[in-house]
DNA sequence: GATCTCATTGCACATCCGTGCAATTTACAA
DNA sequence: TTGTAAATTGCACGGATGTGCAATGAGATC
């Protein structure tokens, strides 16, 4: 015990020498299956107790075909909606017995630079939630035997694992909610930022309302989040065109604008506005806004990407792969008046 | 390029063989500092270009004396304060140049294991976030050489970075604002989950409270969350004392109690009850809420973790060390009432 | 042209680990 | 007690890399 000097990690032969046994054998004690006596067992664990001993799991990567390391990249990590997908996710993929690398993508150097960081540590898989990584870099991801699988993308993407979801059909669900109860002036909230699942969203709502002959204006602003929705409802209910429903393509956008309409422009909501968000953030939930909106699956969501990491790439033939569809559900709260 | 059969990583040997130069070459070519050719650089990076080669750092850690892996152990990771401290910890470590490895310590296995597991893959540093760790468990990472800073828990441990804000200060001064507005009957709102920084704002206030002759009943349910803050304003409004002040050891906790309060008992803030909370999460901002807090300076606590990891650690002797105090500042919202 | 110096380069070894193969030990049956 | 099969163990290799050392080469100076 008090002979370590410098502090470093144990390995394996220091381990065997204390133990009095070969390193193969300490290798061994520590391979599930391997051939191993009770008794040397005994004295390397004795050993490695006494060390502090742990497999050092990056080479042992290096060894096996896998490094069980899965790397996920995601942008705005703060954000309800993404934290709450990287929480399940981490949960999940620890779980199935992986490590955990986290690439933060919204530095300047972006998802690109973040991808081919998860390159360099021989990830099993990368799991994008963010941003459109570029095809070429995606190619070089396959060939080094990487899946890559994207999230909430809405395009596949050649050699990809596409996980989407139910958006145009839930945004023709949200006009009728609207729809129904009586909405004739329509905002649809939504950002500068013209990710393919928002722009969904976006058109597949818009759709359905000129198929129904009622008006809607879109608004953006900014990306995603509170202060851009604040920024909208500022916007709108300063203008002539005071909307009587709201569709925000994103529950923070909801938020946002809930707020200024209720507390600077004092709208009652449901009354004089309904309101329908998406994603079913934990805000939603708060009975300062009780939000409809729609529930992404984010258990089967996450279950399904661990699914996908723990099968060994069947044939991924780097050719437009059908995307895995989820459908999100409404979620019934007071923004919206009864009928 | 087509010659790629099985999926696999590039060797540094393929890209010598296809370079017509040693191993050795290749390796010094994507070395900083050592001695090669402009000429055998070239073609190096030719071959590694077409074959699409990067070095594996993972390997590169096992030589080197450092693997320039940072492990982040936390739980609930998708709380709001939780999330932004682990968003501007990623960004700022990968500035750094560090690989950011994430450990969910929600799980039943706890701290302890995650910790442990951030051992098995020679991380050079682990932020912990969350829960406290075994002393046992502590005196082994350091022991193998890794630092440990933990974060927020206002209790030192032997050996590790602690890192804790000025709980104790700002909780009396929170009383103070409370107090000099005229509350007189003032609930404390805590949870059941007794983490020192926690404890040390519930005590701090309840001591000041108790110096200046004011009554104070102190709440506590389950866990720091929304639910819980909700769950206490139910417990206290609907018995015979009514607060009229309210210091919330967590912006979350407050964020519950204020819904409760003035949705499910119409009670005015802040002119029925005056609201404090801590931490400052992007929802103390939003108008719904219009939290008077106080600001953990996540600036400049991740910035001093990242100073520590990257300056080699100075001399840990595995005695007491003072932890290093950040002072959170008040911000002055509307959920107190002026003077 | 010869010698000296210095930059390159390749060999071999290091670090960490798993595993095939052969040798050795153990266990069991005759 | 002895023979045989089975279990165990160690050697050496492999897979990724960095790097000291010696050898090679080229350029420069006299």
């Amino acid at each position: 015990m008090a002979d370590r000097q410098g502090k470093s990690f144990v390995s394996a032969q220091q381990v065997a020498d204390l133990a009095g046994v070969s390193r193969s054998a300490v290798s061994r004690t520590f391979t599930e299956g391997a051939s191993v006596s009770k008794a040397t067992r005994d004295k390397v664990m004795a050993a490695a107790n006494e060390l502090g001993y742990h497999v050092n799991h990056l080479a042992r990567g290096l060894i096996r075909e896998n490094s069980n390391i899965v790397c996920i990249v995601a942008a705005d990590m703060a954000t309800p909606y993404q934290s709450k997908f990287i929480e399940m996710l981490t949960a999940r993929l620890q779980a199935a017995r992986k490590v955990v690398m986290i690439v933060n993508a919204s530095g300047e150097s972006g998802v690109n630079a973040a991808l081919r960081q998860t390159l360099y540590y021989r990830a099993d898989a990368s799991v994008v939630l963010s941003g459109q990584p570029d095809q070429s870099l995606i190619e070089t991801c396959i060939r080094s035997g990487q899946r890559v699988i994207v999230a909430n993308r809405d395009q596949t993407v050649d050699g990809t694992e596409n996980l989407v979801v139910s958006n145009r059909a839930c945004a023709r669900d949200a006009f009728h909610m609207l729809h129904r109860v009586g909405c004739r002036s329509i905002a649809v909230v939504t950002s500068e930022i013209g990710t393919p699942s928002l722009m969904a969203r976006e058109e597949a709502f818009v759709g359905e309302a000129k198929e129904h002959g009622v008006d809607v204006t879109v608004t953006r602003s900014g990306s995603t989040s509170y202060r851009s929705g604040a920024e909208i409802a500022r916007r709108l209910y300063s203008s002539a065109q005071r909307p009587d429903g709201a569709f925000c393509i994103t529950d923070l956008l909801a938020c946002g604008f809930m707020d200024v309409a209720r507390h600077d422009f004092g709208i009652s909501i449901p009354d004089e506005l309904c309101v329908v968000g998406f994603d079913d953030i934990e805000q939603a939930g708060w009975s300062s806004y009780n939000l409809t909106t729609f529930k992404q699956p984010l258990d089967d969501i996450t279950s399904h990407i661990v699914g996908l990491i723990d099968q060994p790439a069947a044939e991924t033939d780097l050719s437009e792969i059908a995307p895995t569809r989820f459908i999100a559900y409404p979620v019934w709260r007071g923004s919206v008046r009864p009928r």
